[in-house]
DNA sequence: CAGGATCCGTGACGATACTG
DNA sequence: CAGTATCGTCACGGATCCTG
């Protein structure tokens, strides 16, 4: 953690890809959830995070695989179903989702230890 | 990080909470360049973060302000100058910031390695 | 210089219905 | 069940102008 101004730059331009790849609604949640399950079903998926459309998890879901953070899988059982895995990259990303879930966790803390 | 579905659940409220709490399109960037440089002028802040429109910055810094992330001063000086500080609470953040800083980093070297 | 007021376009997101 | 197609909306975010 230098602090010069290129180092700097380049600092804010990395972070800002990251935020990139993550942006949506959903992405964020979608990787927490298979990056503790490793592994999920479509259904499954859209049971696990609520709120979310099947059209909006789907479109997540593709831009995901795009950048290679999930895999997608045809399962041929009775009516169809589909598997989708995290990828040893998307592993990748747990710590920001350790680090996304821990602050969250305080945050509710300091909110009550401020008499909200 | 035990794997349990209500801990799973409460997990997932966490991660939703700080993410909702950074939302916006230059929060993350905003709170990134001050953990760094820990205070900054208004018109510094817009320099240096390239492409926000002064509208913008302005009212992600009130948003930022409302959740105790950073600070507000006017300084009195001849034309009036605003200094934006980052709070300890908001210095909490930095952990996020950098896991974000660095997995930005080795995704650049990952996409190079891929022949891009 | 900081930032509010106003106007406006775009696209992210949602609901519904439909196919294989 | 998984996914697409179609349609509609609203708020996010940008450009410009104006004030203390």
């Amino acid at each position: 953690m230098i602090h010069e101004p290129a180092a700097c730059a380049g600092r804010m331009l990395a972070i800002r890809d990251t935020v990139e790849l993550l942006s949506g609604k959903w992405k964020i949640q979608i990787i927490g959830t298979l990056v503790f399950e490793n592994s999920m079903k479509f259904m499954e998926l859209k049971r696990n995070i609520p709120g979310i459309g099947a059209k909006m998890l789907s479109k997540e879901l593709q831009e995901l695989e795009i950048n290679q953070l999930i895999t997608r899988t045809v399962c041929d059982t009775k009516p169809i179903t589909v598997e989708y895995k995290i990828t040893p990259y998307g592993l990748t990303l747990e710590p920001i989702i350790a680090e996304l879930a821990t602050w969250g966790a305080n945050h509710r803390k300091h909110l009550f230890s401020n008499s909200n």
